[in-house]
DNA sequence: CAGGTATTTAGAAAAAATTCTAAATACCTC
DNA sequence: GAGGTATTTAGAATTTTTTCTAAATACCTG
């Protein structure tokens, strides 16, 4: 819930790529792990800490689970690193 | 140098902390450890994933070495995210 | 409900990151 | 150059992260 855990999310490669890929729409966890040489339990591992981190959020259809980017969260992190570059915001 | 090594260097809350110490100017190695409870040594330890992943630079003066953000790196990282939630940028 | 597919959870092994203490390097001042 | 302060490097201990295999859960279909 804080840009501790969304940072973190994003530190790792596979995660990145996994919100590249929902970038175009989303996918179900099969469909991801797909894309990657690991195992369904390591996929699933990386989407639960992205979906703890709020980068993405999870759709129930079926038996299968589409996962989807969480836009605003990106954008959160965005205005943090803005300010970062910004500085000064907090003068008198 | 790349993308990976920048997100994982702010995935780190103390790393970050340091960024925002350096928001308002240069510091010193030593000023920014005396802002942590951790040992210079440690402290030596951050500022070198920092330079390494290029979102901070030193500067030596006598026997201090100042260290100061690199807004132009923080730029890059923001336009990364830009991309990710703007989505469909190589479309025809 | 039996069988099937999709996904997650548990537990363990391996790899990477964080921190410390102690020692080394660098550079300045007298 | 001797002594002093600032910072980094080396090596080791601890913690966290990543990954796997195996088993469990969930849900759909006939």
């Amino acid at each position: 819930m804080g840009f501790a855990e969304t940072f973190k999310a994003l530190s790792d490669p596979v995660r990145r790529d996994i919100l590249v890929l929902l970038k175009q729409g989303s996918l179900s966890a099969g469909e991801i792990g797909s894309h990657f040489d690991m195992t369904g339990a390591t996929i699933s591992y990386h989407l639960n800490i992205l979906k703890k981190a709020d980068l993405i959020f999870e759709n129930r259809q079926k038996n299968f689970i589409y996962y989807e980017l969480n836009v605003s969260v990106v954008e959160e992190v965005m205005l943090w690193l803005a300010e970062l570059k910004g500085g000064n915001e907090h003068e008198a």
